[in-house]
DNA sequence: ATGGTAGGTCTCCTA
């Protein structure tokens, strides 16, 4: 991760499944590569940070709607800018009670988004989403076909979100076919390229002008003992 | 409803 950071030096970098409670997080380490850190956390499950260039400012972990004690979101002012980082759960199987519950969370996150939007008209929503938006962001739509982070229930909950004026940052610019960013651990599932694109950059209309681009990294997915995901890295001007 | 991998609360649960 801090050489991840120190190759790249993004102004911001925000962390899913930190698994971490707070009294844990590694602040430390990252303050002297020139990072401050925001974060929510719990033990094993679920944890949220955000670590930044500039101090993050008005830090949010609860939404009014949201009541859990899931750690899941994390917001943060930096600059004139407003992030939402999300881990979005994952719903384990279609028609499940964590399914439900999913579908239940990703309304609730739409509900507030639409407030937020008109205090914050440079918003950012962005992590693992845990739904694959499309058919092209899936290596074997067949396969998935209306199975977990692909039903047609979770794609419209995306898509409610997306039409209170976001765009999916990558799909702003020209991608390679079979574009994911990640790959389950078993079978081989990255060597074959077999994955799904869930972790997304999501950006307000007033941010769109502003972007130069959006890459997903497959480096830090090669490396032993990876994470299953590749990061997602948004330019702008 | 399987198996395959990974990791942690470790012989089950979640992803």
């Amino acid at each position: 991760m801090v050489d991840w950071l120190e190759i790249h030096q993004p102004d911001v970098l925000a962390l899913q499944e930190t698994k971490l409670v707070d009294d844990s997080f590694p602040q430390e380490a990252f303050k002297e590569i020139g990072y401050h850190a925001a974060y929510s956390g719990q033990k094993t499950y679920n944890g949220v940070a955000i670590l930044c260039r500039q101090a993050p400012k008005d830090i949010l972990t609860d939404l009014p709607n949201l009541v859990d004690s899931q750690r899941r979101i994390l917001g943060v002012t930096v600059d004139d800018i407003r992030l939402l980082n999300l881990y979005v759960p994952n719903g384990s199987e279609v028609g499940s009670k964590k399914y439900a519950y999913k579908l239940d969370w990703l309304g609730r996150i739409k509900d507030y988004l639409q407030e937020a939007l008109v205090e914050y008209p440079k918003l950012i929503v962005l992590g693992d989403f845990n739904v694959a938006p499309a058919d092209q962001d899936v290596h074997d739509p067949d396969i998935w076909h209306e199975t977990i982070l692909c039903s047609t229930p979770e794609r419209e909950a995306l898509k409610e979100i997306l039409a209170l004026g976001f765009q999916d940052s990558f799909r702003l610019f020209e991608q390679e076919a079979q574009s994911f960013s990640w790959w389950d651990y078993r079978g081989g599932a990255f060597r074959r390229n077999r994955g799904l694109r869930i972790d997304l950059i999501l950006i307000s209309k007033a941010l769109v002008p502003k972007c130069t681009g959006c890459v997903i990294d497959k480096e830090p997915r090669r490396l032993t003992r990876p994470s299953d995901h590749a990061p997602v890295i948004a330019t702008f001007a």
